[in-house]
DNA sequence: AAATGTGTTACAATAGAAGTAGAACAAAAG
DNA sequence: CTTTTGTTCTACTTCTATTGTAACACATTT
């Protein structure tokens, strides 16, 4: 899967790496048990220090989206990602609220953002921007 | 109106603090025109420095929600807040689209998000958490 | 006019976190 | 045994958040 950095954004590479390839799981392009590059395969392939990709890995980790598997590599969840706890979509609720917030002010209307939201949806899964 | 400050949460007291703002605005309690208290006053008031304070206000100023007038203290855009540009809008979009693309992969549904996103309109409107 | 109160701006300083990077290490794989 | 792999330790630089102090502007009071 192609992966495109920019280096200048304000939001650091590691995050734009591991959105990307969350982004991709998202997509059905990586699937479980899918495996991906080891750190340095990627980071020298990407351009960039091995601790970055390690960065995004762990912060995939984390989220239990993939399992890094000690000496020998990185794979998508291979049992299939459980669907949000009721704390996950909590606070996954809570990042977006200030957003919907701004919106609001905005004077965007409900069916609005609504209408954004389902957009948006669209071109993940179709990976277009 | 009503401020509260997590002073253990990961998000910054001047963003905490500029988004209750918002959600005021957004909830209608602070109207164009309105007057907000001075940086000081306020700084005293939630027990915090003046420039963390001062900070939310340019933070909102350079969103243009609010109005800096020098020596006469902050109000609410008088003329009221236009309608979201495009590109704001856009903008939106994209900071909302890596928190959609996460809940894609936790299984959660167009709908569900949908839903998701109706309800923080409700709660934010009400004033609820 | 001078003083005082109220409010903003500017400059400084600090502590801490974040982002990125190099080198050495131990274990697994081949 | 050699290569590959994730881990760890260290390190450096740049931001960020917060606070402190002082200077400045203006209106009102004395």
């Amino acid at each position: 899967m192609f992966i495109e950095i920019q280096t200048n954004s304000s939001v650091p590479i590691y995050l734009q790496l591991a959105q990307q390839l969350i982004e991709g799981i998202a997509r059905g392009e990586l699937k479980p048990g899918d495996s991906l590059p080891s750190v340095r395969a990627f980071a020298a392939d990407l351009g960039m220090n091995m601790h970055t990709v390690n960065k995004a890995y762990h912060y995939l980790e984390e989220k239990e989206f993939i399992q890094i598997v000690a000496k020998s590599g990185v794979i998508i969840q291979p049992n299939g990602i459980p669907k949000a706890t009721a704390q996950e979509q909590q606070k996954l609720a809570e990042q977006i609220r200030p957003l919907i917030a701004e919106g609001l002010v905005l004077k965007l209307s409900e069916e609005e953002m609504v209408v954004m939201v389902r957009q948006l949806v669209q071109n993940i899964k179709e990976g277009t921007s």
